[in-house]
RNA sequence: GGCCGCGUAGCUCAGCUGGUAGAGCAGGUGACUGUUAAUCACCGGGUCACAGGUUCGAGUCCUGUCGCGGUCGCCA
C-alpha cells in the first residue's frame, strides 16, 4: 500500500519545520493510560439494522445505576504495570426481549411484523434458540512500560453545602439518616411493603416503605404517587446486595414535592423513535439516554483536556457569517442592511486566521448544514471541532488526528465504564482504537474497491458504500489520503507529488459509523488559491480576507473538523447520531 | 431530490386470499409483606392518516393528497 505523498518544502520552509514542527510532534504523545484487560459483560448493537432499536425505558432500580463512574468491580495490575477491570466470566444470554436476530442477519429483526418476517426468511427473532457469548480472550500483555497514572477521580457530585446529597453519595453513607429529592422512576406495591425507584441523576435508588414503619401521612402520600412526581425522602441508608448501587433507602418520611399527571407519555416500555422525539424533553431522563449524555459530556470535556494540555488556543468563530465556506446548503436569514447573513457551515477560514495570530488553536460550535439529508449520519444543527495549526503538514496533522481520537476513546473507557455498559456496548472494541491507524491513499483505495467489485472509478468522491468496504478490513479507524482535486473543497493544497490531488485525509471509523473526520492541508499559495476559488466560481471579494493570509506572511498549515455527534454514536454505538444531541434538529424537526 | 417502506386503542404492534376491530403494555377497581418492566382477577378504551374509486360489502384492492421512517447523494 502506497503511503501518502510526502511535501516538497523550500529550505526556510525546512528550517521552520525542524525548529517548529519536529517538536510539537513530541509533545503530541497521548498522556492517558490504557486499561489492557477485558471489561465487564458487553453485547454489541449492530448499526446496520434497518430500523434504530426500539427504546426501553427502564425505570427499575435493579438497572445499572447512571454517573457513578466505573464502579462495582475491583480493577486489577497487570504485570506490564497498566491497570484495567479484571475479565468477566460469561456474558449472561441475550435476552430475547432485547436484541434478537433475524434469519435476515439483521439486528432486532428485517424491520418486518412478525408475520410478514416469517413469511420472508421463515421464521421471527422470537422463534429461535437465544444466543449465547463467550467472553472474549485476554488481550495479550506487550509489556510496555507502565504509565503514569492519572490522578484518581473526584466523586461525580461530592455533597457540599450548595449541592444537596444525590442518590450517588450513599454507598458512602450507610447506616445514616438522609433527605433526597428526585422523581419517580418506577412504583411497586404488595399492599403492606411498597416500593418507590427515584431517580435524581446521578442514579437511581430503590425506597422501601413498609406500612407499619412509616406515618399515616407517608403512606397516604404513596398512593397518590405516579410516574414522574418530584418527591423528597428521608430515611436511613441500608446495604442492599440485591440493588446495582449495593444500597436502599428505608423509608421513614415522604412528601410529594410536584405531582404529574397520569397521562406522563414515556412509560416503563418499548416506544418508537419518533414518539420519544416529539418527547425529547422527558425521553432524557431516561437511563439509556442519560448515559449517552454523559458520555458526549466525557468527550466533550476529554477535547479542552487534549487541547490545553498541548497549548492550543481555543478560539470561538462566528455563527453569522456572509457566504463563505463550503459548497453545501445554508441557513440565510436578515441582517440590518447588510443584506443576508448565513449560519456558519464552518469555522476554518477563521481558524486559520486565528492560527497566524496564536500557532496552534481549536474551534468548538455549532455548524449548520441546510441540505435536505435524511439519513443516521446527518444533522441540520451539529457540533464540530476545527483545529488548526500553524506550521503542520498534512503528515503532522495526521498524526494530531489519531492521537486526538485514541485520547477521546480511550478516555471513555476509562471513566465511563458504567455509561458503556448501560449502553450494552463492546468496549473491547473500543480498546483497540490506538494510534496509529493506517493510511490508504485515495488511488490504492480505489484499487482495492474495485478489486472488490466497486463500480468506482478514479476522479470521484468514495460513497459510503465504498468506505465501508474499506473500513471492513479494520479495527481501528483509518486515513483515506489525497483525493482528487474535483472532489474536494476549493481550500485544500495541491498535492506536489501528484498535482491531480490534494493533500487532505478522511478519517472513517469503524463498523460502519462512517467520516468522523475531514482534514487538510491548506493551500498556502496566493495565485494558486485565487485560481481555485474563480475555478469554483466562488465570489472572490467575499475571501479577500482569507487570500490575505497568504499575501502577508503565508504559512505552511493544517487542520480538520471532527464532528462531534458522529464521534458520539460511534463510542456509544447508538444507531442514530440524532440520540447523541439532547435537542436534535432535523430536516423535519424543530422542536422540542 | 431518487428509490424502498410505514400510517389501526394513550404506547408497541397483529389483522393472510375483501365479510363491520384484536393482543400486550399503559389506565381504573380489587388481592398480595421483598418487588426489580412484579404477579393474578375483572373493567373502560377505535372517524383503521385524509379524499375519491372498484365492490352487495374495504383496515384489507386501486388512484391521489398529507405526515413520517430507511437508504443514496451532499458532508462532520
Amino acid at each position: 500500500m502506497r503511503s501518502c505523498a510526502s511535501v516538497r518544502m523550500s529550505p526556510i520552509a525546512r528550517v521552520v519545520f525542524a525548529l517548529v514542527i519536529e517538536p510539537l510532534r513530541d509533545g503530541s504523545a497521548i498522556a492517558a493510560s490504557s486499561p489492557t484487560m477485558r471489561t465487564a459483560d458487553s453485547s454489541s448493537i449492530s448499526v446496520n439494522a434497518g430500523r434504530p432499536p426500539r427504546e426501553r425505558t427502564r425505570g427499575a432500580a435493579g438497572r445499572g445505576r447512571v454517573g457513578m463512574g466505573a464502579a462495582g468491580r475491583r480493577r486489577v495490575r497487570c504485570r506490564c504495570g497498566r491497570t484495567g477491570m479484571p475479565p468477566a466470566g460469561h456474558h449472561r444470554p441475550l435476552d430475547s426481549r432485547r436484541l434478537t436476530t433475524c434469519p435476515s442477519g439483521r439486528s432486532r429483526g428485517c424491520g418486518a411484523s412478525p408475520s410478514a418476517c416469517r413469511r420472508a426468511h421463515g421464521s421471527f427473532p422470537a422463534d429461535g434458540p437465544l444466543p449465547t457469548f463467550e467472553h472474549p480472550a485476554r488481550a495479550p500483555c506487550d509489556g510496555a512500560p507502565a504509565r503514569r497514572p492519572r490522578p484518581a477521580l473526584r466523586p461525580m457530585s461530592a455533597p457540599s453545602a450548595a449541592d444537596p446529597l444525590r442518590i450517588a453519595d450513599l454507598p458512602s453513607r450507610v447506616g445514616q439518616t438522609v433527605t433526597l429529592s428526585g422523581w419517580v422512576s418506577h412504583l411497586r406495591s404488595s399492599g403492606k411493603i411498597a416500593f418507590v425507584v427515584l431517580r435524581d441523576g446521578t442514579g437511581l435508588l430503590q425506597c422501601v416503605l413498609s406500612r407499619k414503619e412509616v406515618p399515616e401521612e407517608a403512606w397516604t402520600a404513596f398512593g397518590t404517587l405516579t410516574l414522574e412526581t418530584s418527591i423528597t425522602v428521608t430515611g436511613s441508608v441500608r446495604a442492599d446486595a440485591r440493588q446495582v448501587g449495593g444500597v436502599e433507602l428505608g423509608v421513614s418520611d415522604l412528601a410529594v414535592i410536584g405531582a404529574s399527571p397520569l397521562d406522563y407519555p414515556i412509560q416503563p416500555k418499548e416506544h418508537g423513535v419518533d414518539f420519544l422525539l416529539d418527547n425529547r424533553h422527558f425521553w432524557l431522563r431516561t437511563p439509556r439516554q442519560v448515559a449517552i449524555m454523559r458520555i458526549r459530556h466525557e468527550v466533550e470535556q476529554a477535547i479542552h483536556d487534549f487541547f490545553y494540555e498541548r497549548g492550543f488556543l481555543r478560539v470561538d468563530t462566528p455563527i453569522l457569517t456572509a457566504a463563505i465556506g463550503e459548497r453545501s446548503g445554508l441557513f440565510s436569514t436578515e441582517y440590518f442592511d447588510e443584506g443576508n447573513a448565513y449560519l456558519a457551515q464552518t469555522g476554518q477560514l477563521y481558524g486559520e486566521a486565528a492560527a497566524a495570530a496564536f500557532g496552534k488553536i481549536y474551534t468548538f460550535g455549532p455548524t449548520f448544514r441546510a441540505e435536505k439529508s435524511k439519513t443516521r449520519r446527518h444533522l441540520t444543527e451539529f457540533w464540530m471541532i476545527e483545529p488548526e495549526v500553524a506550521f503542520n503538514d498534512t503528515h503532522a496533522n495526521m498524526r494530531l488526528q489519531e492521537d486526538f481520537v485514541s485520547f477521546l476513546v480511550q478516555r471513555c473507557v476509562e471513566r465511563r465504564q458504567a455509561e458503556l455498559k448501560e449502553l450494552e456496548r463492546d468496549v473491547s472494541r473500543l480498546e483497540k482504537v490506538k494510534a496509529p491507524f493506517p493510511r490508504i491513499d485515495y488511488t490504492d483505495a480505489v484499487a482495492t474497491l474495485q478489486r472488490k467489485g466497486s463500480q468506482v472509478t478514479w476522479g470521484e468522491d468514495l460513497g459510503a458504500e465504498d468506505e465501508a468496504l474499506l473500513v471492513e478490513d479494520y479495527e481501528t479507524p483509518i486515513f483515506i489520503c489525497n483525493y482528487p482535486k474535483e472532489a474536494k473543497a476549493f481550500y485544500m493544497k495541491e498535492n506536489p507529488a501528484d498535482p491531480r490531488t490534494v493533500l487532505c485525509d478522511d478519517m472513517l471509523a469503524p463498523e460502519g459509523y462512517g467520516e468522523i473526520i475531514g482534514g487538510s492541508q491548506r493551500e498556502d499559495d496566493h495565485d494558486k488559491l485565487l485560481h481555485r476559488i474563480r475555478e469554483e466560481g466562488l465570489p472572490v471579494e467575499a475571501y479577500s480576507w482569507y487570500l490575505d493570509l497568504r499575501k502577508y506572511g503565508t504559512f505552511v498549515h493544517a487542520g480538520f473538523g471532527l464532528g462531534l455527534e458522529r464521534t458520539v454514536a460511534w463510542i456509544c454505538g447508538t444507531p442514530h447520531i440524532r440520540e447523541c444531541i439532547a435537542f436534535p434538529r432535523m430536516m423535519h424537526r424543530l422542536t422540542p
